[in-house]
DNA sequence: GTGAAAGCGCTAACAT
DNA sequence: ATGTTAGCGCTTTCAC
């Protein structure tokens, strides 16, 4: 290992001939190669004095350890994979932004692989992040049976989906329904639309059910389940029709995109929003806030749905056995709550009937 | 190594006891570990016979290669590292997902790193991401002198930024300012603000040099330089009131986000857009096309910026010396194309002295 | 508390 | 065209 300082214009920029390795840090302290190892990886260890030697030299020679190395004899690569359907789609960067974070903060190195929303080819894709990290986090996985029996038992953790025997994040889908529909309901609603997301989609079933659990509860409300329809503005646009025509007074959508869809149309058919037709959005992104009127939206915090994630993912790896074993099962399934935000598209349903008795009382 | 096939519920799931190796492979299908690793890395130099025999093996046994060994091996770790200032912004969020995109054809890994917009950390995990990876690419840097010393003469891009000597693609800022300038003028604006984003913005810089050009070539217009502003709808919001005081009858904004904040608090004030003051913003994200009026926007694909950053890369990594001959200095500088998409943000300049010569023409 | 030695999975000479 | 050998940078017994 020799610096070189070429001259590069008038500046001074160092360059290594050859990558500065923790053998050369050895010699520089004095010690040997595995005193250095220990030194870095368990400095209890390690006498104070050589520590102390041993992390001058790393500063001295600005050594970086290979974690290719460390992870080939070590069995641990310090990396685990992250795979997500649509990095430019927000909700999904939102997500993966949590995951980058924490993962930093673990001092694990994180492989990003984007599935572009393919299903067929996600499973080969898991299997080969699989293959060179410690463990995967899927986010919104489109094909999550088969991506778990490709990832053959390694350690792994789901997002926004949930399979016995696997560790998951998800929000709080029900209780953002509830939150919804409590909200209309307390301004007067009782007829309120649903215009759900693509089919299949887990948390459009989530939120499905959800509302079949709250008419049990409000047997006032009626509930129209529409859908379903793309998950973009596309899909608002194509139910304005339907929503305006059904006689209902609200509308909850799938995400912020079909609510701007949803409104659009439906001020083009003359109505008006909120006061014609209430509507709650998911996600609150920052759609939200940007549009007029301004969405009341269902949200959970993204962000700490991939930090959870992270750190579900290394708490298995913690308990990894690696070779062979078979891992305790860990099924450890977080749900982040969701909260609602009031914002300008809902408003307390005039009654045509009774004038007056908007913001009624419980039911 | 052995399989398992553990009964988990009514499913069979299998497992590997202990990872398959590329010895694994030699033994089943009867030849030498180097004829396997040839088989799949060089497969001209292997007979027919022999690489459809390794060929089996390898699906028989679901062989993956390791990556890490390999890289640790042949010096090469097929990975590369991503650093972006913020993954949940939308235009990094496009720019990653080109990155990713032509990663996976090109069979490499991809590191993905967010600075979290922190300049000082922006050095120390460039050199941890260059350590551990065969190259670098920093989508708008904020650091990128101090980025360019830490990664001391690894194979490097830059996205958004220029420095002599380095590889770069960036989008033809110029080319933009000149395409929205044009417009406007056509459309018989005379009197332009642009509403510039934050300080040390290598964009900003850019597109004020390109207006400083502009107005040389066209002397009957004027040019009104705003900011610097936060490149967020709160910069375009505090920005309004000098904008609708400064006579210009369009402005151009630094991105979609000053332009939603320009509008909204344009219209609070009392103005009509594109009426009373036309909007030209720049990214062309989904917020254009979601607010109302949507927006004339200027864009460049994204992704295809991702993708040229992974191409040049690729090159780089190919004439790459590896262990210490100082990189021939390949100085490619892609520049991507603008292109103004008109919306409904920008509208002829009724003129209030001589009212029909909007379209007026060339000067 | 520290050093010597072996070897993780792979590739790159060098033989044959 | 294929096999043999050595060793990448690190961690990990196992001695001392």
């Amino acid at each position: 290992m020799r610096l070189e300082w070429p001259k590069i214009g008038s500046e001074n920029v160092f360059t290594w001939s050859t990558v500065v390795t923790l053998f050369d840090v050895a010699r520089t302290a004095g010690v040997s190669a595995s005193t250095v190892s220990r030194a870095l990886t368990r400095p209890d260890k390690v006498a104070v004095k050589t520590r102390a030697l041993v992390e001058s030299a790393v500063d001295e020679l600005g050594y970086v350890p290979n974690r290719a190395a460390s992870g080939l004899r070590g069995g641990r690569t310090h990396t685990f994979g992250l795979l997500v359907p649509d990095l430019a789609n927000p909700y999904f960067a939102a997500v993966a932004k949590g995951v980058a974070e924490r993962a930093r903060e673990h001092q694990l190195g994180v492989f990003v692989v984007d599935s572009d929303e393919d299903e067929d080819d996600e499973p080969e894709l898991v299997r080969r992040l699989a293959h060179q990290t410690d463990g995967v986090v899927l986010c919104s996985p489109r094909a999550p049976l088969r991506d778990v029996e490709a990832i053959a038992g390694r350690p792994l953790v789901l997002i926004n989906n949930r399979i016995a025997g696997v560790a998951s994040v998800a929000v709080d889908n029900i209780g953002g329904i509830d939150l919804a529909v409590e909200h209309l309901r307390s301004l007067g609603h009782r007829r309120i639309a649903y215009v759900g997301g693509p089919e299949h989609a887990w948390s459009d079933d989530q939120r499905r059910a959800g509302l079949r659990r709250v008419i049990e509860r409000r047997p006032e409300l009626e509930v129209v389940l529409l859908g379903p329809h793309r998950p973009d503005a596309e899909g608002g646009l194509v139910a304005a029709g339907v929503v305006a025509a059904s006689g209902c007074t609200a509308a909850i959508t799938y995400n912020d995109l079909v609510a701007v869809g949803l409104v659009r149309r439906l001020i083009a058919l003359g109505l008006r929003v909120p006061l014609d037709l209430s509507v709650v959005s998911f996600d609150d992104t920052i759609l939200a806030t940007m549009i007029s009127p301004t969405l009341t939206s269902v949200r959970t915090n993204l962000r700490d749905v991939g930090r959870g994630a992270t750190d579900l993912l290394v708490n298995l790896l913690d308990t990894d056995r690696g070779g062979g074993e078979p891992n305790p099962i860990i099924d450890t399934s977080l749900v982040l709550p969701a909260e609602l935000v009031v914002r300008e598209s809902t408003a307390p349903h005039v009654s045509t009937i009774m004038p007056g008795t908007s913001t009624g009382a419980a039911g």
